[in-house]
DNA sequence: CATCAAACAGTAGA
DNA sequence: ATCTACTGTTTGAT
């Protein structure tokens, strides 16, 4: 288990400076009974928060469920080291209409927004004061659903933005693992952090923890219930990209 | 041109 | 007997 450095938010009062124990729970988490959690490494800067509570997270969820409409067939496959598989997962996007999003060589148009998604967007600029204008959804049917090591940088995110990852269903773990401390070539013995995102919270990943920090959502066979994860981005539209690049 | 992968499969160790 | 973590993949895209 790893030493991250845990410090209370700003807003909430009586910190008294005490580092609180989190870390050496079952899985070494953040458990959501907890307001605001700052995570830090090096390079690595996470805000954990517990969103919506109880009764309104499971209201949401089930909209979700209902609402939601996946992306089928050649979206539902993926070409990685020479082979084409199916994403042990379903996933879509929405978004603002003139955004798209590429992973892996393909390109995603997003479906326009939904009331459901509306209300948790809203929610965010509420609460952190930051605006999105595009999600990935991704659902995961139980802990044989995954998603393997990756970093969050595609071309379109408009740089130094944060990515707000809203969680719903069950309970899982999700892994940050330095790229220095990768593979067997590893030059730094960085210890991954795990963290357990809850029916409800919010993780923030911030600047600049998509530079040096990849993560996944593990495999875990005792979870036999359904999550969805909703990321939050701000995107850039295409004429922006191209000044970019040739800025 | 060098890098490297949002996937799985195989293996070793707990 | 599971489950998990880690390594290698090897080819096309960037």
């Amino acid at each position: 288990m790893d030493r991250f450095v845990v410090k209370r938010s700003a807003e909430e009062p009586g910190g008294d400076g005490k580092k609180p124990r989190l870390e050496e729970e079952a899985g070494g988490l953040p458990h959501p009974s907890q307001p605001s959690q700052e995570i830090r490494a090096q390079g690595l800067s996470l805000e954990y928060r517990l969103l919506f509570g109880r009764a309104e997270a499971d209201a949401i969820f089930q909209q979700l469920e209902k609402e939601v409409e996946y992306f089928e067939g050649e979206q539902t496959k993926l070409h990685v080291f020479g082979k084409w598989h199916n994403i042990p997962r379903k996933q879509v996007t929405y978004g603002d209409p003139e955004l798209t999003y590429t992973y892996s060589g393909v390109t995603f148009s997003p479906k326009p927004w939904i009331p459901v998604l509306n209300h948790i967007r809203d929610r965010l600029v509420l609460e952190t004061g930051h605006t999105f204008n595009f999600v990935v959804i991704n659902r995961y049917k139980d802990g044989e659903d995954h998603i393997g090591e990756h970093r969050d940088d595609e071309k379109e995110l408009v740089p130094r933005s944060p990515i707000a990852s809203v969680s719903f269903g069950a309970c899982r773990d999700f892994v940050f693992r330095h790229c220095d401390s990768r593979g067997k070539n590893a030059t730094r013995h960085i210890k991954p952090i795990r963290l357990q995102l809850a029916h409800g919270s919010l993780l923030m990943m911030k600047y600049p923890t998509n530079v040096y920090w990849y993560h996944s959502l593990p495999i875990r066979r005792r979870v036999l219930a359904p999550r969805i994860n909703l990321t939050f981005r701000k995107m850039m539209a295409v004429d922006k990209k191209e000044s970019i690049l040739t800025t």
